[in-house]
DNA sequence: CACGCCTCCTGTGCGC
DNA sequence: TGCGCACAGGAGGCGT
């Protein structure tokens, strides 16, 4: 719908500052994903070191297990995995008597989680030796992330998975469900958009980026039809955008390969205050709504 | 049930 | 230069 961003532009202004960090969402999570699916489908866990941070849970149960599937939901990595088969029936953790319950791992980056091969530092916070003698090591300066190993399609240990809305760049995501939902809630537009539960993997940043393109104030309640519906086309917009560029790093998101995501210079509303709205100008203001910075064009984005 | 507020966690960057 | 403190935020939990 835009045009390509001057980039040359761009040069000018400086660059945004990072009061967030670039935390994953959903086009973070899918670019790790993306560059782990191959890395990791058929591979065996054969060797599993974690520092018992309280947010793992039941980690200890990779041991043995082989990834089938990388995949995503939301701002999650679920990942399909088959265990040995007990002959003899042998009874596993986690297992049913004389056989095995399949099992899924379920990973989420929090703010500051990463993934890499082979590299270990201070913030190092588990690590998975693979049949192919590399290691998968799982870095989260903040330990805000998430690793849990559940039995498959279980998701009630994960409240925000078990509960969480369509996938927005899939035919799921109904713009007339949506509208209805945006209607009768009561909360503010960006808090529903936060929740996870109308529409999956929309964070702070992006929540602020389309409601920008929306021209939506980020405090609305009861948005109406017409607004809804440009809200839906901008959450895709600004996400397959986002995703095109391998997402938005500031500082701490970083990709298995260690590079950086493109998406920052492109941002219209995250991390603008004080700068001119790209639209018409006028200066973009930062407040506080649901709890978290949001930063919104005051002309544009009426309430 | 739905909404909103508080907590977790730690590196960073600002002000003095 | 060095110190201390406020700040950032996704999800979970709890209170209203």
């Amino acid at each position: 719908m835009r045009g390509v961003p001057d980039r040359g532009l761009r040069w000018l202004r400086p660059r945004p500052r990072a009061y967030g960090d670039g935390v994953p969402e959903l086009p973070e999570v899918e670019s790790v994903r993306r560059q782990l699916e191959p890395e990791l489908v058929g591979r065996t866990v054969v060797a599993v070191w974690t520092d018992r941070m309280r947010r793992f849970l039941d980690v200890d149960l990779l041991a043995g297990q082989r990834f089938l599937t990388v995949g995503r939901r939301g701002k999650f990595l679920v990942c399909d995995l088959e265990g040995p088969q007990a002959p003899g029936g042998g009874r596993r953790p986690g297992a049913t008597s004389g056989g095995h319950v399949a099992l899924q791992v379920v990973m989420h980056l929090g703010m500051t989680g990463s993934f890499r091969f082979d590299r270990t530092d201070a913030w190092t916070r588990a690590r998975l030796g693979l049949d192919d003698g590399r290691e998968l090591v799982y870095r989260d300066p903040r330990r805000f992330g998430r690793i849990a190993v559940v039995p498959a399609h279980d998701h009630s240990a994960i409240p925000t998975l078990a509960a969480l809305g369509p996938e927005p760049l899939t035919g799921d995501f109904d713009v007339e469900v949506f509208a209805g939902q945006l209607r009768r809630t009561e909360a503010t537009v960006k808090a529903a958009l936060l929740n996870q539960r109308l529409v999956a993997g929309v964070g702070n940043i992006y929540a602020d980026e389309a409601l920008w393109r929306a021209r939506i104030h980020p405090a609305s309640r009861r948005v109406g039809a017409a607004r809804a519906r440009a809200l839906h086309a901008a959450i895709r917009d600004v996400l397959s955008e986002s995703i095109e560029r391998e997402g938005t790093t500031f500082r701490d998101y970083q990709m298995v390969n260690g590079e950086s995501g493109r998406n920052a210079d492109f941002l219209d509303a995250y991390g603008q205050a004080d700068r001119p709205c790209r639209r018409c100008g006028t200066a973009m203001r930062r407040t506080v709504v649901a709890q978290r910075g949001t930063t919104y064009c005051p002309r544009c984005q009426r309430a």
